[in-house]
DNA sequence: TAGATTGTTAATCGATTAACAATC
DNA sequence: TAGATTGTTAATCGATTAACAATC
């Protein structure tokens, strides 16, 4: 299975495919067709063949794909058939958030520990987890073999976390501090809730009609 | 100003004006070229042209773009200028990490009450907003004027809850459950936060640069 | 005026969609 | 075998980038 250079916007369906098939799956379909799948989510039928020949070809002639085995082979292109292990930095309502999340203990990322850096949180605990003063976060980080950063710290501290994160071996950050860090030679994923919430404001003054 | 249909990449793209061009505004900076602020920002100088030319040119040859004029143009087309009033049903993890934000009310966003089904959690208050009973959704939604509905519930009540909402009056839908709602006339933006940790976990897993 | 930089048109690049031969 | 549906190539569409005349 040759793997090239797969643009960004099949990478951002992948996990929707996931999400779709997990419920295919759970509710007792065995095959699927592309029309099928992509009439389902909304996409084009061609589209979900070529997403699908970008990591081999899945399906079978006359049949289709059967949803188990597209269902696999998604989750492991999508590495999930490993587990990892994550911190969050900044204990404060998206950190916490993250730490009474359950949702992601199904794909097997687990949240371990919070770092922030005022007295009155550290030595607590959420959800189980421990919330640690920031400057042990690298000790951490190595001892633990953790493989996610995920930074829910103010925007002035971000690009330090990311820093020390990789420093200390991270292999991917998560970032939710609403600004672009720089420098970072591991995957970094953002996700700025505000850039999301100001494209509602944005859409919701045009009088465009929504129903492609 | 005549607007014509504007690519959902350029929409994209406006909240991160926004923020960049708050940060230069506070630094002090007046003007600004379009190369200037399209090698701060990681972009193309033709393409920030263009993308403000959507819109109308607010620049001027030979100067560049003065910015402040810039940031209250951009503003403006984010309709930011009036004042939101927003409600979040599901008072769980992410609805009360939602209501203790204090971030949104920069842009006049205000996130007014939360809605649950859960008896132990109706009558309490998440940083001074009422947790209400969810059956009086459409009545607050109507009674106060809100115009943006908040999605944080599990997947299997999104569906109901958006029809709700929008039967109601909302102007637009945030969801933060992992699913497609159909069948939404308003303008609906997504926020998966689990989609984007997955595409994080296929990033970590590639052995591409990540160096552009 | 000369230099800088926009607004805008044209060229390029990439992603989506269509078409169809291969084949289950 | 006939029908269905993939894998894959070709066509189309749209977004990004380059180029440059207009003009401050």
């Amino acid at each position: 299975m040759e793997v090239r250079k797969v643009s960004e916007a099949v990478i951002r369906r992948l996990p929707k495919y996931y999400r779709h098939l997990l419920i295919l799956q759970k509710t007792g379909v065995e095959r699927i067709s592309s029309g099928k799948l992509a009439q389902q989510m909304r996409l084009n039928a061609s589209q979900v063949r070529q997403d699908f020949n970008c990591f081999g070809g899945f399906g079978q002639q006359g049949y289709g794909y059967n949803v188990s085995t597209l269902l696999s082979e998604i989750k492991n292109i999508l590495s999930l058939n490993q587990p990892y292990r994550a911190v969050v930095v900044g204990a404060g309502n998206i950190g916490t958030a993250l730490a009474n999340f359950e949702g992601f203990e199904r794909d097997s990322i687990a949240i371990e520990a919070l770092f922030d850096i005022d007295p009155a949180l550290i030595g607590s605990s959420i959800n189980g987890k421990p919330v640690l003063h920031t400057d042990e976060l690298e000790t951490y980080i190595k001892k633990n073999g953790i493989s996610i950063g995920i930074i829910a710290a103010r925007r002035s501290a971000a690009q330090n976390i990311a820093d020390r994160m990789q420093a200390a071996g991270v292999r991917g950050i998560w970032n939710f501090a609403p600004m672009d860090l720089t420098e970072v030679e591991v995957p970094v994923e953002n996700l700025h809730m505000t850039d999301s919430l100001l494209c509602l404001c944005y859409k919701m003054n045009q009088n465009n009609l929504y129903e492609e």
